[in-house]
RNA sequence: GCGCCCGUAGCUCAGCUGGAUAGAGCAACGGAUUUCUAAUCCGUCGGUCCCAGGUUCGAAUCCUGGCGGGCGUACCA
């Protein structure tokens, strides 16, 4: 029984009488926020007496008689202002506990209306390594993609991977030019992605070379600016001063962007064999574009360097998504609705949705300035017309009720305008939801940038957190074979990452930090695991028969504080993952995690299980060692995190 | 210019649709192990919740204004 659910529900009949919404209310049934005021708390009662215009200890009173809870709870009690706590009877909560003992599911409870999802996640560029930047998008996607499934919605997850982008035609250009046949054949995937480097960077020297002496010669005017605003400052008028403070940003943001310049100018004229490929192609940009075109349109010799690239590229994707346990149902990239894009188009036309704006045909929504451009002048489509088709695949193949992007905060503008557009063409009644998360960060606070010098790779970031986490295995844990400590390093290393990830708040920006990344003590996956696995050596040196166990019919006595809170919260497990999915938030399972572990801890620190002399009491805590270990491994399971019976 | 987001302990962050004395982790300091794993536990220290108004019985949370920061903003995805 989730305890939760069912005393509001109570809650909810003894509203009835109060008022004819008590939806609201209901909902100030919570946890409390200190076990000194029990176990639950209503907060509504001074709410409905401003309604009602009575005295809120009055009403709280009132709302008791009608509550019937005396088969769950105490005696409820009203304190402080109005508050109602309530606090379950022991030996109920032991009787529950013994149920959820016996649970498969450990009262998590299967939605009653299952809808079909589609998750999308992680969609990296194919033709670049995976880097940082797509931890977020893996691991978020990934966590909601379980969750969503255990609670027994229909499920797919589709990687939309970027297969058919500008991107491809620079390691088109690159291949045709700058390939080195030896390095291909022994690492295909890493010799295009050096040939992507390549080109980027030439494209860019070129480009930043054209455009240095235009940002030199702003310097001067920009002194000049400041020089003014600061001569303009007076203490009578306020903006005055945030004048300056604009001219000063503004003439720091010109410096850095020529510092940042000459580096990467510096970079290929330092290099002689650099300048000379710099040198013998000044128009790389403009021909990579080309490159792209072509292949767009269908030239044979792109065509097939396309059909060979791909499969290697993807190839590579799957074994980091191995490493992370992560599976996709579908990989539908960009590539796939290509044969679409016209079409959508048409559609938007026929609706007199989309018009021609300086050459381009966008559809305009009300309240924003910019369009949403669907065509661009050249006659080549966008991620927005592909975005479209793919919400037409959504909707009318896969039948889906909902659509989650779990796609960073900084494309929101782009998914309220694809929205809006989709509802316009008449997809209105599936729910599109952006599953936005902040951006990643470097150390110095500056947005982590896939082109700025030392981005960290996905793949060495797990090779160093695995490494990291064999230095401590190794240390803690000397008794365990080579093979064990490898396993082990593993998932700790890997946990630790996911976990990271997982417990900030999505919204909030994420600061990309090697200590924080590598941390196994505290609030992390590793203090998790190692709960887990102090439970399991319990079991193990008991020589518990765990099924048996489990069907053995036996009490739950909680004879201690300690044993009491563990029960508890074990019992907030469904709630706990049925809050995840309202608002796509896993940090609330990895907080009720981190507080099971916790609490479990403390049960451990104080109540012995295998030396119990009471038989029925060693019973019971083997009972509860056996549910903890259980909800630990399957709410790590559910955030793709694993573990191990010993560590 | 317009739009979106953010500002909580020395650091990194929680704080769900307004609720009781604002919480964790890290760091610092002090304690706990002849005991089922010390990758642990307990305690101490640490706050003008950016500022000013407003709404409310009650505001970190909602509203208005200001300050500070980030991001986006017509043919990249």
């Amino acid at each position: 029984m989730n305890l939760l659910a069912e005393l509001r529900s109570r809650l909810h009949r003894a509203l009835e009488t109060f008022t004819d919404a008590p939806d609201s209310f209901v909902e100030m049934l919570k946890p409390t926020a200190d076990g000194k005021f029990g176990d639950f708390q209503a907060n509504c009662a001074m709410p409905l007496a401003k309604q009602h215009k009575q005295m809120p200890r009055d009403l709280a009173l009132a709302l008791i008689a009608k509550l019937d809870v005396a088969d769950l709870c105490e005696p409820p009690e009203i304190a402080g202002p109005g508050f109602i706590n309530l606090k379950i009877k022991t030996e109920r909560l032991a009787a529950e506990t013994a149920a959820l003992c016996r649970d498969e599911r450990l009262g998590v409870v299967p939605v009653t209306t299952p809808r079909t999802y589609v998750v999308d996640y992680s969609s990296p560029n194919v033709a670049k390594p995976m880097h940082v930047g797509h931890l977020r998008s893996t691991v978020i996607g990934h966590a909601l993609y379980r969750i969503l499934k255990f609670l027994g919605h229909n499920v797919l997850s589709d990687n939309h991977v970027g297969d058919w982008g500008t991107q491809f035609g620079m390691i088109i250009y690159g291949y045709k030019n700058f390939r080195d046949d030896a390095a291909y054949q022994q690492a295909p995937v890493a010799e295009l992605a050096r040939l992507y480097r390549l080109v980027n960077q030439l494209s860019d020297y070129h480009e930043l070379v054209a455009k240095l002496p235009g940002l030199l010669l702003q310097i001067p005017l920009k002194e000049q600016a400041v020089a003014s605003a600061r001569a303009a400052v007076s203490p009578t008028e306020k903006d005055s001063a945030r004048v300056l403070k604009r001219a000063e940003q503004d003439l720091e943001a010109s410096r850095e962007e020529i510092k940042s310049a000459q580096k990467k100018i510096g970079e290929v004229e330092s290099s002689p064999p650099l300048k000379a490929l710099a040198d013998a192609h000044p128009q790389i940009a403009e021909l990579a574009r080309k490159e792209t075109a072509k292949l767009h349109a269908g030239d044979v010799e792109n065509k097939r360097l396309w059909d060979e690239f791909v499969p290697q590229c993807l190839q590579a994707l799957e074994s980091v998504y191995q490493r992370f346990g992560v599976k996709f149902d579908l990989t539908l990239g960009e590539s796939w609705y290509n044969p679409m894009l016209a079409g959508i188009v048409d559609e938007l036309k026929r609706q007199h949705l989309a018009v021609t704006s300086n050459g381009a045909t966008c559809v305009f929504i009300d309240g924003n300035d910019a369009p949403f451009i669907v065509q661009k002048a050249d006659g080549a489509f966008t991620y927005a017309t592909t975005d479209l088709a793919t919400i037409r695949h959504r909707v009318e193949n896969l039948r889906a009720d909902a659509s989650l992007y779990v796609v960073d905060s900084r494309q929101g503008e782009h998914f309220q305008l694809l929205f809006a557009t989709a509802r316009k063409m008449g997809y209105d009644k599936t729910e599109f939801r952006h599953v936005s998360f902040g951006t990643v960060l470097g150390e110095d606070r500056r947005p982590f940038k896939t082109r700025s010098g030392d981005t960290v790779g996905l793949e060495s970031l797990l090779d160093e957190a695995v490494a990291n986490a064999r230095k401590i295995v190794d240390e803690n844990s000397p008794h365990l074979s080579d093979a064990d400590r490898g396993r082990i390093a593993e998932l700790v290393g890997i946990g630790a990452i996911i976990y990271v990830d997982l417990h900030h708040n999505r919204d909030s920006d994420y600061v990309f930090n090697w200590e924080k990344m590598l941390a196994t003590t505290g609030d992390t996956a590793t203090y998790i695991q190692y709960a887990y696995a102090r439970v399991c050596g319990i079991l193990r040196k008991g020589e518990v028969d765990a099924v048996a166990l489990r069907q053995g019919q036996h009490a739950i006595l909680l004879s201690t504080p300690q044993e009491r809170v563990l029960a508890l919260q074990l019992n907030r497990f469904g709630q706990a993952v049925a809050e995840v999915a309202v608002d796509y938030r896993p940090n609330l399972l990895t907080q009720y995690l981190f507080e099971t572990a916790n609490v479990f801890a403390q049960f451990y620190g104080s109540c012995n299980v295998l030396k119990e002399s009471d038989e029925a009491l060693r019973t019971s805590r083997l009972l509860l060692c056996d549910a903890t270990a259980r909800v630990l491994k399957q709410g790590l399971d559910l955030l793709g995190i694993g573990v191990a019976d010993q560590m």
